[in-house]
DNA sequence: AAGCGCAATGATTGCGCTATCATCAGCATA
DNA sequence: TATGCTGATGATAGCGCAATCATTGCGCTT
C-alpha cells in the first residue's frame, strides 16, 4: 500500500483505492458491491476487507450518473405536521426501505405553485418513481411529470383522469354516509366543521351537503370553516361559533377530521353540551385518541399505512415489470361508530 | 407504459441540448442556472427561453458529481410515526428548503445497527450535513462520520462527548422536576409508566428515580414499563398494571410521554378515579392535545419544533463559515403545570 | 489435440455537469 | 499608441462510477 498521502483520511476514498489496496481493477470492485455473485469468492472477501478497512463508501452521484439508475423515490406531501401524511409516509419507507429504495421527501404546504416547485427538485434528482398527493398540479407540474416517464401514484383521493396510477378513497361517499349515519341514529341538525380546505375536505363537504339535500335538512349556516390548519384549538373555536351562529340548535356535528372533533367534544364538555345525548360528534380518519377518549368518538377509518404500502407496491412491481392489477386502487373506508354519535 | 412516441421527447435533454437550442456553450447555460449575474441580461433571456420551451431540468446527479456539492443534507430519526419527531422535522424543512438544500430523510426504529445502516446510506449521497438523533451509535457508525468531515448536529438530548454539534435539553433534569413538582403538589406515592425505553426515556425515568431517592420516597415497583412503542392504549394498560401491581396505592402518575399520559387519563376516568383529586396524571412532550383535555394535561413542553430550525441554522452557518455561538446548545424546557396535578 | 463454451476479470469509454483557465472585446489610463 | 484591466463567453478536462466489449484461463467435448 502506497501512503504518498500522509493523511490518507483526508481524500474522499474512491472505488479505484480500494482496486489498488486490494489489487484488482476499479470494476471488480464495482462488481463486488453491486452484483457479488459474480465474483469468486476468494476475490470478494479480498476486495471486501479492503473496502472495510478504508471505509469505503460509494458515491452514488456517480454511480447514478452512470448507470442512470438513481434507486431515490420521490414524495411529496402537503404537510409534515399532519399524522394522516405521517402514517402514510411510514408504508412508503417501509416498502421502499426494504426494497433498497431511498426516499426523498418534500413539503408542498398544500400549494400547488410550491408543489410544481419542489416536483422540479424531486425530478432533479432522477428518481425512479414518484408519489403525489391528489390531482391539484399546475399544468406544468403535470407537464414535467408526463415527461419523466417514470411511474407515478396520485394518493390519498380517487381522480377521474391520473397521471398514472392512483390510490386513494372516495372522500364525498364518505361525508355522504357519515351524514346518513347521523340522520339514522335520529340527529336533524347536522352542523358541519371544517378547516384548511384543501381539496379532499371540500369533498367531504360536498357529500355531507348531498346527503343533507336528499334529506330536506341542509342549512347553509351549518356549516362553518376556516382556512386555518386543523388543530384541536381551532376545533373548539369553531364549535362555538356553530354553536352561537345556530343558537345552539344543532343537534349534530360531522368534523371534517379527528383534531377538530376532540376540540369540538372538549370543548362541549366545558360547555357541559351531553355527548351524545345532546350532541353527536363525528370526526375523520380514526387516530388513535378516537377509541379511547371518553366518550369514544366516531370517525372515518381509513387505511393510510396500507395505502402508502399499496402505492409503493404498485411502483416497484412497475419498476420491476411486474403487471398491476389495476392502475386505480380505492382503498375503501369505514365508519368506526362509537359512543359520541350513538344515541339509540 | 412504454408508448411508441417520437424519438424526440425520448431522450432526457441536457445541458448541451439547451446550450445548442440557444445557440451559446453548455458552460453558458450552466452559469444561467447556478451564477446568473454572471451573464449578460440579453444572454439570460434567450437561454432562459430555451430552458422553458424545452422543458429542462438538470440532472443533479451529474452537477453534483463534477461540483461536490450536493445540496443534501441527511437527516436520521428513530421513528416516522412519532409526532415528536415530525415536529423537529417541520422545523428541519423549513430552514433547510428556505436555504435551498433537500433533505434526505431516514428512520432508523431506534436501532443503532439500523441507523449505521441509514447513515451509510445518508453518507452514499455526499450529504454537505447531517442531522442525527442523540449519541447512541456505534463505533462503526462514529468512525464514518468522523471521516465524513460535514457539519453534523446530534439532537434531541444534551451529549457529554457529541461528534461535532448537539442540541437538545437535559432529559434526566426534566424528568427530576417533574417529581418535585408533584411532591410540591403533596402527592407521595408517585409511579412512572414508561415505554420503548429509548436513551431519552432512561434519562428521565433516573431524573425520576433521582428526586424520589433524595425523598425517601422511592419504590422500585411503583414502575410500569414496557419496551413497546408508545401508544395511548399502552398507557391505558400499563396504567392497569401500575394500579394492580401496587393495589392502587400510588396517587401520582409520571407518564414518559402524552401518550402515555393520555392512555392513563383516559383509563382512569373508566375506572372512576378523580384526576387529580384522587389521582395526579403527568405527561410529556406537551402536544396539543394535553392543554384541551378535560381536566387539562401536566405536561413538559420542549421547543421540538426550534430544536429542528436550530440544528439547521447551524449546519448552515458552518457551512457558510460563518461563526457559531457554540457547538453545544440546551434548548432548555418548561413544566406546564395544569389541572391534572394540581391539587392545592 | 483442437475446438468450444463459459466463468472470471479487465480496459475503455462516457454519463451530464462544473472548475479552471483561456480568450477577447471594450474601455480607461499613462 | 501601448498597457493594463474588466466583464463576458468559451474550450477543455475531469468528477467517480458502470455499460460495454475484450480477454484470459480452464474444463469439457469430439
Amino acid at each position: 500500500m502506497k501512503t504518498t498521502k500522509k493523511r490518507s483520511s483526508d481524500k474522499k476514498i474512491t472505488l479505484v483505492d480500494v482496486a489498488d489496496a486490494s489489487g484488482v481493477s476499479a470494476i471488480t470492485v464495482s462488481r463486488v458491491i453491486n452484483q457479488p455473485e459474480k465474483v469468486s469468492e476468494s476475490l470478494r472477501i479480498q476486495v471486501q476487507k479492503a473496502i472495510d478497512s478504508l471505509g469505503y463508501i460509494p458515491n452514488q452521484h456517480a454511480s447514478s450518473l452512470a448507470s442512470s439508475k438513481s434507486r431515490v423515490i420521490g414524495v411529496a406531501i402537503p404537510s409534515l405536521s399532519n399524522i394522516v401524511f405521517t402514517e402514510v409516509l411510514r408504508g412508503i419507507y417501509e416498502v421502499m426501505g426494504a426494497a433498497g429504495y431511498k426516499v426523498l421527501l418534500v413539503d408542498t404546504h398544500y400549494s400547488p405553485l410550491e408543489e410544481e416547485k419542489m416536483v422540479r427538485t424531486l425530478l432533479s434528482q432522477s428518481p425512479e418513481g414518484l408519489i403525489i398527493t391528489g390531482g391539484d398540479q399546475t399544468k406544468a407540474c403535470q407537464n414535467f411529470l408526463q415527461k419523466a416517464r417514470i411511474p407515478i401514484v396520485q394518493i390519498m383521493e380517487l381522480l377521474a383522469d391520473p397521471i398514472d396510477m392512483n390510490v386513494g378513497f372516495a372522500h364525498g361517499r364518505a361525508g355522504f354516509d357519515v351524514v346518513k349515519h347521523l340522520l339514522g341514529q335520529g340527529y336533524e341538525r347536522i352542523g358541519f366543521i371544517g378547516a384548511r380546505m384543501d381539496p379532499r375536505v371540500q369533498q367531504r363537504m360536498q357529500g355531507y351537503k348531498l346527503a343533507l339535500e336528499q334529506a330536506g335538512k341542509f342549512e347553509k349556516n351549518y356549516i362553518v370553516t376556516t382556512p386555518e390548519p386543523s388543530s384541536i384549538g381551532v376545533g373548539g373555536e369553531l364549535f362555538k361559533s356553530l354553536m352561537a351562529s345556530t343558537n345552539g340548535v344543532v343537534d349534530a356535528v360531522f368534523c371534517v377530521n379527528d383534531d377538530l372533533a376532540l376540540g369540538a367534544l372538549f370543548e362541549a364538555q366545558r360547555m357541559n353540551i351531553r355527548v351524545p345525548q345532546d350532541m353527536a360528534i363525528c370526526g375523520f380518519n380514526d387516530i388513535e385518541a378516537a377509541e379511547y377518549v371518553n366518550p369514544s368518538l366516531t370517525s372515518v377509518s381509513v387505511g393510510r399505512y396500507e395505502m402508502g404500502v399499496q402505492a409503493s407496491e404498485m411502483i416497484i412491481r412497475v419498476l420491476n415489470e411486474k403487471p398491476i392489477e389495476s392502475k386505480k386502487v380505492d382503498m375503501g373506508y369505514e365508519i368506526k361508530k362509537r359512543a359520541s354519535t350513538s344515541r339509540l
